[in-house]
DNA sequence: ATTACTGCAAAATATTTGCACGTTG
DNA sequence: CAACGTGCAAATATTTTGCAGTAAT
């Protein structure tokens, strides 16, 4: 956590950007944060912890900076509402495998995939710097309770 | 594109849905576009093409049901704006390499990579129906000149 | 005839921005 | 004290919905 808001400061210092009583409450519950959360969720968190006020605004402006620290990264793509994110600080690269039906959310890393995509990057010359991967499909509980979505 | 049609009619009547002309217009401009689309850009195409007066809020009707026809599909997940589509009525699978400079866009397949996919998920027990996979980098052109972002 | 489809305008959702005032370095 | 940060409200952008009239089976 320390690390990380010294990161956080690094990059902020490097843009000649100050780091605010609200800034750093938005840093400290965005990486405390278990799982995935959208700009709705942090912002809820933020209040109940009684930092009344922290404004919408101020977060959507606070999370690109988040993100360029690499505490945070975008998640879970194929939701129609809005970006999630996630806490990502040194923590080790994973991808998401998505139950369609109940939407239960599985962390999955590979080594084998990742060596695929920087060699698929470099049959097309292209300097790899970031990818998406997310699995669709149904989980085995699910397909044994045959559910219906989950509301 | 007249099996394309004929699927669509048959979701359509599986559906208890009819094939009016409006519908079939946004059907063939989908299938005929080449490359990658908003609902804005379907909707422009569609009046340059003089079926005047097709609404936005009929193409967004329309959508949902082109994609569970298979004449289209979602892509490029990486876009802040909004989702795009692009025609995929018997056409191989493949996924997008996007260079975040100039936004140019490769395809690819990789047998490898689905196969690699279908391990994943068996792993985790989970019936895999879907996937998105869409690798961002830059471009050996852009390396080479350096140039700033396309605006 | 019956049921669905369409355009329109208004609503809902998600995100961004201008501004006046407060805070940080 | 100069420059940046914040809340607020209004603006954008995208997608959805209710309704009254039109078209398809």
């Amino acid at each position: 956590m320390d690390r990380a808001l010294e990161r956080f400061r690094g990059v902020l210092r490097d843009r000649s950007l100050k780091m605010s009583k609200v800034r750093e409450s938005i840093a400290r519950t965005a990486l405390a944060y278990e799982g995935h959360f959208s700009v709705d969720d942090l912002l809820n968190v933020l209040h109940e912890r009684g930092v009344r006020d922290a404004h919408m605004a101020t977060v959507y402006r606070a999370v690109p900076l988040l993100v360029d620290a690499g505490l945070i990264q975008p998640a879970l793509v194929s939701k129609s509402d809005g970006q999630r994110y996630e806490a990502a600080f040194e923590r080790e690269h994973h991808d998401h495998l998505v139950c369609t039906n109940c939407g239960r959310v599985v962390e999955y890393q590979s080594e084998t995939l990742e060596a695929l995509q920087r060699e698929i990057a470099k049959r097309y010359d292209f300097e790899l710097d970031d990818h998406v991967h997310e699995l669709r499909g149904r989980c085995k509980e699910c397909r044994r309770t045959n559910s219906g979505p989950r509301s």
